[in-house]
DNA sequence: CTAATTGCAAAGGGTTTGCGATCCC
DNA sequence: GGGATCGCAAACCCTTTGCAATTAG
């Protein structure tokens, strides 16, 4: 799962161009690190990569930048709804260019994502709060099961 | 919210005679600690306790036992389906002993949890992931947003 | 010149693990 | 007596933070 080649909710391939266009429309000033950053995701796309993949990967690429900065620059990026970020609990963030609204199938043996769009999740209603005071921002669904990779993996261990 | 006294979708008080009859069903054998465990966690009813507030509630009460002891009889309660936990990313596990059928409001300011029932959410389908070979085991939803608690404490704090 | 950003290393929260001691059939 | 379980401390993973140096407006 960590070298998918597809994306079913994201067959528009992101470009850097992209990235740089959501970074202006937000005043996020794009220096050099951001930039590899950028670079970086761009690279890995469809992979969901978490901060220190993306750490290791800018740093294979040969950018010197530090794991902090990495951490930051991502944080900063879904601050300003350039990324989104998703994970499941006990697990490390994971970060992704698509912000087309979707939902994710989360791998419970490799802690992968895959995005999937489904309008009938997509038209799920909001539970009844006023009883508790509760005020909603957002509803999230979680998918969880077994990716291919992963099943094919167990197949082969254990025939 | 941390001390929540009640418990919407669980009415019925959960009692140390309940959790010791799931565990004999599972076969599970009731140590000392893990019964030190159980007996905390009925006394935190209601408020999704953490691990490590499991452990500080537990040795309050007088029990001598370690943190690792806890966190192990918390697992194995989950694993053999005496208790279930929940988080939203990021945050630490919560405990909880409601097998019934529920969902999550996620507290995005203390991190606590609520639980809803809500039969439209019960209700969701399933998305189709055959073309993506993802065996799906189940689905979870988080209603995030802000706890009444909470709210009232932003209130007071910048009126 | 001042504010923002960076890299590094250290600290932090949450959890797991190694290991000798203990408990229980 | 032998396997499960325990308590403790150390290790672990992921992330944030303190801070001096650097960069950008």
């Amino acid at each position: 799962m960590t070298s998918r080649r597809t994306s079913p909710t994201n067959d528009a391939r992101l470009t850097l161009g992209e990235l740089r266009k959501r970074c202006e429309a937000q005043a996020l000033p794009l220096t050099g690190p951001r930039l590899a950053v950028l670079e970086t995701l761009v690279g890995l796309q469809g992979t969901h990569p978490t901060a220190d993949e993306v750490y290791a990967c800018a740093r294979d690429r040969g950018f010197h930048i530090g794991r902090a900065t990495v951490y930051r620059a991502l944080e900063a990026f879904v601050a300003r709804h350039v990324l989104t970020k998703a994970a499941h609990a006990g697990t490390a963030m994971r970060y992704d260019g698509t912000l087309a609204r979707h939902h994710h199938l989360v791998c419970l043996r490799c802690n992968g994502i895959l995005d999937v769009a489904d309008e009938r999740l997509d038209a799920i209603p909001l539970p009844d709060t006023s009883k508790l005071g509760f005020a909603i921002s957002d509803l999230q669904i979680q998918v969880r099961g077994i990716c291919r990779a992963c099943q094919e993996r167990e197949q082969a261990d254990q025939p």
